[in-house]
RNA sequence: GUGGCUGUGGUGAAGCAGUUAACACGGCGGAUUGUGGCUCCGUUACGCGAGGGUUCGAAUCCCUCCAGUCACC
């Protein structure tokens, strides 16, 4: 029944005390470790970095996004450009999110159905219309290593019939997305749901594994929950997945929520924090957020982190990016959108060090104690 | 020198006798988790050029002075 997956997941190694495992995922485009944090290129583009730099930071797979390309330039244009990976000139591994996100931050702008999502665009205003084949469909064209199947996150709080129903719903909706996938060199990914009760997780997980996946995502966490609730659910889901393919948390990216991820045997993880607080003035560092456009830093010539080995630390200081953030130079944001992701990128690889070091649990606990979040 | 006009926070300014001096920008701080470099939130003048006076009450009216500005000598 196993068709063979153009991606696959290798389990290295698992932690005797806890979650974390190391891994390795193979794709068309490379095969990359894990646990792994993937940058964020929505528009085809990780926002003010070159693929080049994106290579030296140590990035290995990035993800882009359905919704915002299938509204502009469109999916054809990417396929007559010869793929996502032509037309932006990127080498290595590949995930394009399937759009079930955006439905859900569009709010009331959309309209759900068993059918797919009637929702406007928020460029022109004009009607547009995903499903689960459409979606897929889309991402074919897009040509990722990684396509995720169309799915409902569900809002929180959320009551426990509403959950039911679009779990169940994104469940067939899983279904209807294989079988509308036909390219071989590209892999698709279920998505887990189930809000924040632990026995429609189970339900999720269940009826999702059943249908052969080439590895699973867990959605519909860091919707605003509390942290506590989101960990709780978390490990009530990982628990339950199979060993033998990789667990994407999507959406996850702050340090202390990727480490205790990690904890409870996640292995990949994407989020849009880095690059967009690096846009607003804020860096991520070992002790937390450093808001270098903050005017204790107007004659802090250090580096925003001592020791960091980023282009970004090794050759410009606080006081010089935040003069730049507060002249509104374009170059602050690409100085600390490296930074940030390098931040991200050596932190998974320390991660993984620990792990092949058997020592991640004690990784984790000095981390989380210099860490404020 | 004479005449006119104008002086309100960091800036541009509203208010032209009566509740806690509007608004905008800037400043300071915060938010941001399957991306709008967008945005959102909080905060920022015990004081209205200085001094006196009128009045129950003055940034608002009167006087003097100071400063700026324009015009004419």
């Amino acid at each position: 029944m196993c068709k063979n997956h153009a991606v696959k997941y290798e389990l290295v190694k698992e932690c005797s005390r806890s979650g974390a495992r190391l891994g390795k995922l193979h794709t068309p485009h490379g095969t990359f470790d894990t646990p792994m944090f993937m940058p964020v290129g929505t528009q085809a583009t990780v926002k003010t970095i070159s693929p080049e730099e994106l290579y030296e930071m140590g990035s290995q797979v990035i993800l882009a996004n359905t919704y915002h390309l299938f509204l502009r330039p469109g999916h054809e244009l990417v396929q007559k450009a010869g793929g996502l990976h032509k037309f932006m000139n990127y080498k290595r591994g590949m995930l394009t999110d399937s759009g079930g996100f955006q439905v859900f931050s569009l709010g009331a702008m959309r309209k759900i159905t068993e059918e797919g999502v009637m929702f406007r665009s928020h460029i022109d205003g004009s009607k547009k219309f995903l499903s689960p084949e459409i979606a897929t469909n889309v991402q074919e064209a897009l040509g990722a290593d990684i396509a995720m199947a169309f799915d409902e996150c569900i809002p929180y709080p959320a009551t426990y019939e509403y959950a039911k129903k679009s779990t169940e719903r994104t469940t067939r909706w899983a279904k209807r997305c294989l079988e509308a996938h036909t390219r071989e060199d590209q892999s698709l990914f279920g998505i887990v749901q189930g809000g924040m009760y632990p026995d429609l997780r189970k339900m999720s997980v269940e009826q999702l594994t059943e249908l052969d996946f080439a590895g699973y995502g867990i959605g519909g966490l860091s919707v605003g929950e509390p942290k506590p609730m989101m960990y709780d659910i978390l490990g009530q889901t990982t628990c339950l997945m199979p060993k033998d393919k990789a667990r994407y948390l999507m959406g996850v990216g702050t340090a202390d929520c990727i480490v205790e991820a990690v904890n409870l045997g996640v292995d990949m993880m994407d989020c849009v924090f880095p690059t967009r607080v690096a846009r607003n003035g804020t860096a991520m560092t070992n002790e937390g957020r450093l808001v270098v456009r903050n005017a204790t830093y107007a004659e802090d010539f250090r580096p925003i982190e001592e020791g960091c080995t980023c282009y970004t630390c090794r050759n410009f200081s606080r006081a010089y990016i935040r003069h730049l953030f507060k002249a509104e130079e374009v170059f602050a944001l690409r100085l600390l959108t490296i930074h940030n992701l390098h931040f991200l990128l050596d932190f998974s690889r320390r991660i993984r060090e620990a792990i092949a070091n058997d020592t991640f649990p004690e990784f984790r606990e000095r981390f989380l104690q210099n860490y404020k979040a």
